[in-house]
DNA sequence: CGAGAACATCGACACGCTGTCGACAACGGG
DNA sequence: CCCGTTGTCGACAGCGTGTCGATGTTCTCG
């Protein structure tokens, strides 16, 4: 047992929906104690470092001791890994979405899809800062991995968009596309963090969706476009 | 003599060259132990990330304990700081020396600059990787407060350069050049750190210096420039 | 040259956090 | 009604940090 792939420990895919019914369960079940863990975190992560909250806050706040912690999840960053897991997913099916039918207007959907990554990733914002900084440091060889794997996703939905764009002879050729991809995602994930860090780099008020879309479009079809 | 603001605390500006002549000092002088501290962490970064390297470590590989560690340096940190002033100056100035005389092949200008800072940062890009790793966590806040101000210099001379060419009539209107500065220094910031760290976001293999230089060049002049 | 100041060094301790082990409570089915 | 699964926790071992106080070393100046 406790095969845990990864992150999402036991009890992730427990059975049945023992009666809720009836008065109130006089020891809360696993599964909640799972949601409460993910809970807290996100909300203490509103207002910290990922590091500065320990394993054992993360417990107390969801009603339980700090070893009991390990009986759900493997470490922090597992249930970092959790967290991001959602935003990951939403961000990449809204962001595909935008991007279809991108010949008929390359401006708007292009504008559509650093939208809605901007959008989400804003939404969740205390998730994004958490993950670059836990990725940066100790244990995190796998939210880095997956960090990587959702942006590497996404760097190679956007090569090929390019790709089309060329053979349709709405793009002129330029550097290989899916160097260009990594180039001009590196660059989103960066502005956009910063913009939410509030780290001082992009100047305070930017629309950093119109500023990045200018590059995109000058360095994919050489004009401003518009 | 030595200023250093905030890291780099006593001993490190202390007077005489205290006769080095007749048999070598019995015990090295403070000096020396500031410098071994330091040479010990750039080898000891060579093979590992940061956050594995103890403070016992360190002080060890200068031939100190570790209490003692702490009349030289107030933490890891304090020592990647004095370690990163050095690159962060280098850089500087060569990226600003490649940028003289914009005006009279653009192109070449920018990739001379881009060049210099690539062929720098990855020079030392044991410590270059430190730093963002370092910045992300626990005691990060000043290598991220010197680090930011650093690019923030780069950012700001960069869009000195941009407004200069628009207003010489050899770059078209285009968003507000602080802000598209920003955002191409993010760009590299963030491509250059991929390449270094090999993350697999940049495919292999990839001219970074010239895939960027492509993205500088349309979002400045509007066209790829030759 | 000899005493005190300044420099340098380290043993030992107090902490805070992580991860694990073993014991034990609660509960649902045979 | 007994037992295995699910949950829970006290207590311990380990590791790294930062500090304090005692002590050795070197410089300076009267």
């Amino acid at each position: 047992m406790t095969p845990m792939p990864l992150h999402q420990p036991p009890g992730a895919e427990r059975a049945a929906p023992r009666t809720p019914r009836g008065r109130r369960a006089p020891r809360p079940s696993g599964d909640d104690r799972q949601l409460a863990i993910l809970a807290t975190a996100e909300r203490l992560l509103e207002g910290r470092q990922f590091h500065t909250i320990s394993i054992d806050e993360l417990a107390r706040g969801a009603g339980i001791s700090r070893p009991t912690f390990y009986f759900y999840f493997a470490s922090k960053e597992a249930v970092l890994l959790a967290l991001l897991d959602r935003v990951a997913e939403e961000a990449g099916r809204a962001a595909g979405e935008a991007l279809l039918g991108l010949a008929e207007d390359p401006p708007a959907r292009w504008r559509g899809a650093l939208a809605a990554f901007y959008d989400i990733f804003r939404a969740h914002r205390a998730v994004v800062l958490a993950v670059v900084e836990a990725g940066a440091s100790a244990g995190g060889a796998e939210v880095r991995g997956l960090w990587a794997s959702v942006l590497g996703g996404w760097i190679a939905h956007t090569a090929r968009a390019i790709e089309a764009e060329r053979e349709r002879g709405a793009a002129p050729p330029g550097p290989p596309a899916h160097e260009l991809a990594a180039a001009l995602n590196s660059m989103n994930e960066r502005v956009f963090y910063s913009s939410f860090a509030d780290d001082g780099l992009v100047p305070r008020g930017t629309d950093v969706v119109e500023v990045t879309l200018h590059v995109w479009l000058t360095a994919i079809y050489g004009t401003a476009g518009s």
